[in-house]
DNA sequence: TATGAATGAGCGTTCATTCAT
DNA sequence: CATGAATGAACGCTCATTCAT
């Protein structure tokens, strides 16, 4: 019943909200974080300064929204079970999901998310961080990967090498397909880890 | 004769520089590259600002000395022959050393040099990166390491993910030892390309 | 019903946009446009450097919209038929009012025009450009100018002359009347482009 | 004797002056003259900014030196009895020379000297201009020019109509041949002003 | 809700000039 | 005569944020 109780007003105002956010999102794959401007983005939305300050709070706040939607939008509701791989394979699949959103968001929200001053909303807080435990975890009790390291230990250690994929891929400025690399890479990083 | 000759002033200019850049270093291990300004530096240097574009044409030229001065000073006359290991524990004692040198300079510089707009010296271009292939060849020689992969694609894969090392401390905020972290990380790594 | 519609702001919005300009105005009576600084321009326009930039683009911008509303509010509408002369006396009174603007303006604005680097509004692109060339074209029809010239031609003859009347002012720094040596050598020049 | 005198230090020096002025001379081809700095020309000349000051006083000194040499080279001699034309031809003559060294020494010098604050050799004190005054006196006297203005009148007159054409020039970035430009138009102007 | 005018601290860089050596 | 290290005031411009309307 909620939904419908929304007003024409309340309604116009998730639209422009999300106006904002499309602006920021297609300013932000141009050019860095910092170098875009909140009164291009108000431009491009067509709205006032003063309404993006009304819909965030401040910049950062932004670009916190983007960051965990990708995050929410991708892992919240991630499952093992909904895949009918498993192990190696599974963990690949994982990864090449991450990859294939980090290039559509683009390298620039990354690169921002990665190298903020203050508090920047590290993996082990994600949902994704999460998403990937679930995958360990099934793994180890199958006997596919290796019980020589926690869980914990293991979800670090493959989130610090894939971050250090998308660096890699940052840095060279995208110059070659993440998902590519990532496959690659990772199907090798699986023998450190192997049972 | 020619060190003999520098007069007292030649002395004085060179410890300027050198103040100039201690001043740069010292204040980079608190605040990121981007909020030290150049008066900032040149007031600790306890010159002024005109001098400091005497020595350095702009603040990204200081930044770049800071850079390859670590790259030149560690691994520049690299011969793994120097040293009593080899394979995998040389491979360690390697990224051993680019961990504590990189411990030193401070997370900021290193921060900043991943993430530049424009001309950054690239992993591949560095010293460091042609020290790495020397040990890796050795051992694919050796059969120690795995022919699977070639000489660059190994030293390709271990620097992404000694980045990823380096981008987790980062941003944990140098939070734990850098070294401890790579020599746990690396070993397990070692597993993946090992004959 | 537009113009009604100026709401309190945006009226206050064009008076602070005319008092910036003012300000400029006034400054570069007493010196040169390079000497005159955006500070300064804020400070007499009792708004910050922010609110200058708001309303103009740059330094440039200023100095173009002063210029160019000398030649705009003069010359647009210049039309022969609405003056009772004809002839050499037109033209004197041409001259006398591009002459008595430029005093208004102020040498400076004029210095600042005539040696810019860049995109300079050349003559020939103005406003009072097109009004010469008609005030020429009639005296030649009438007979009155020698057409041994092309229109073009005189126009720009013309034109230079008066560069070096306005010159000798600005580097004599306003020694003189500019309308009364405008009128006695203006009146000796027509002589050579008599019919 | 005195020559005979000039020591090998003396003479060094005078050529250590000379280069500075050759290698200001030449960088003030391209550029203009704010925009050619100090330590530009002493590198350029292979003294140390220190030397540069030794010989000049400041940026005026030498700024003064070059248009001070151009008229006194010019027109310190300048003796209409050494020509073989009169009158008209003549003073075309006296233009032409000026705008060949004009057009040699560049815009730039003339830029400059034409738009300084502050102390700048008004015509009406350079050599050029007793030049140009007998010319007249002579052409007044053989009844070729009118002498319904007076000598200087007619001096003053000739000549801001060609700091006009050299203005002109200027603007348009040296476009045309300022030498055929003078001729054209100076050859107009004596019509006015003929008897 | 929505506007957009207004703020102002802050930054990197320049360059004529000085002066101890 | 010659050096070149050192100075430091000055400038144009940016932009996240605020707040009266």
């Amino acid at each position: 019943m909620e939904n419908a109780k929304l007003t024409k007003r309340k309604k116009q105002a998730i639209q422009t909200k999300q106006n904002i956010y499309n602006a920021a999102l297609a300013l932000i794959q141009h050019k860095s974080f910092d170098d875009v401007t909140i009164e291009e983005i108000s431009k491009k939305a067509e709205v006032s300064v003063g309404s993006f300050y009304y819909y965030f709070h401040s910049k950062e706040d932004i670009y916190l929204s983007m960051f965990k939607k990708l995050d929410e939008e991708l892992f919240r509701d991630f499952n093992p079970g909904d895949y009918p791989q498993s192990g190696e394979d599974l963990l690949i699949t994982f990864f090449l999901q991450l990859a294939r959103s980090v290039s559509d968001l683009g390298l620039n929200i990354i690169k921002y998310s990665l190298f903020k001053e203050g508090p920047v909303p590290y993996y082990k807080d994600l949902y994704m961080s999460e998403a990937l435990q679930k995958i360990i975890k099934t793994g180890q009790a199958d006997n596919v990967f290796t019980s020589s390291m926690s869980e914990d230990e293991m979800t670090e250690y493959l989130f610090i090498i894939m971050q250090g994929v998308m660096l890699d891929w940052c840095i060279t400025d995208e110059g070659y397909s993440l998902e590519e690399k990532t496959e690659q890479l990772m199907r090798r990083v699986v023998l450190s880890i192997k049972y």
